[in-house]
DNA sequence: TAATCTATCATGGAATAACATGGTACTAGA
DNA sequence: TCTAGTACCATGTTATTCCATGATAGATTA
């Protein structure tokens, strides 16, 4: 399976130890068990990815200029590079999420995984139904 | 065949479990023996395509944008990717279909496979019937 | 043409493996 | 020593794999 595709909610424990879905982690290369993830840049969810992925961001960098004449990040890589973080996923296929991250998506004991093709978000249950209902959330 | 075309009726048992029709099959490259499928957005049935075809859908979401507005629920692409699954082949020929997808097309004990050329859909017999029965008998 | 054989197919049931999850033990740093 | 983080083990449930059966259609042979 070469895409992350589908939603799946899972249990988050005390430590913020949750199962990455089994189709997302056969996605992944066998040789580097891990992930890349990061807060949204533009929505309350965890944003997440081959680590690989981080490498093809950081070329973008190349290509801009980093910083305005105001000193401010003028490119998003520069955010996604400098917050994301490399979770390795333990030999019974979970992660722990840290404390910041699950503050930013809103997450207590539940995660919801929506696989986006090359890269996946993590979100609060009620928040991805909140968000996914108004988008005609709706099959029909 | 390069097309999935006809219509086949198989059975369903209790696990969900059915035969993807052999011309299907015979259809999907002989090295990746699976299939997406996702409930259709616009009727009570499940549409099925081969897996190359996610990847085409992926690729509209450019890598990197999808980290920022084009990861968007409301984003079609988002809805699609977001909700399929791929379901692979046993070496009997059959997939399992999931609860949900069931549910969403009225399936219970009987699937209908209707060929569509690149892709195909699963209905409830009762809800093809309905659907594909008018304008049927004019067909001689 | 008729009978038989063989391969493929759809289907059912049972054994097996994988998964998600909770808990405990261990390690290192403060 | 205490805490936080990590690795290891245990368990029930679900999903996947394997094997067996009857049916069908095509081919083969007499």
């Amino acid at each position: 399976m070469p895409l992350f595709s589908s939603t799946y909610t899972n249990k988050v424990d005390k430590k913020g130890r949750v199962s990455v879905p089994a189709s997302f982690r056969s996605t992944l290369p066998s040789d580097d068990q891990s992930i890349s993830v990061v807060p949204s840049l533009v929505s309350k969810a965890i944003e997440g990815f081959d680590c690989s992925y981080l490498v093809q961001i950081s070329e973008r960098l190349d290509n801009y200029d980093m910083l305005t004449v105001s000193g401010q990040p003028s490119n998003p890589a520069v955010k996604i590079l400098s917050r994301s973080m490399t979770l390795s996923i333990d030999s019974d296929g979970r992660i722990v999420l840290p404390q910041e991250f699950m503050k930013h998506a809103g997450i207590s004991d539940r995660a919801v995984f929506v696989g986006l093709g090359k890269t996946f978000q993590i979100w609060s249950p009620e928040e991805h139904k909140a968000v996914m209902g108004q988008g005609e959330g709706e099959l029909m």
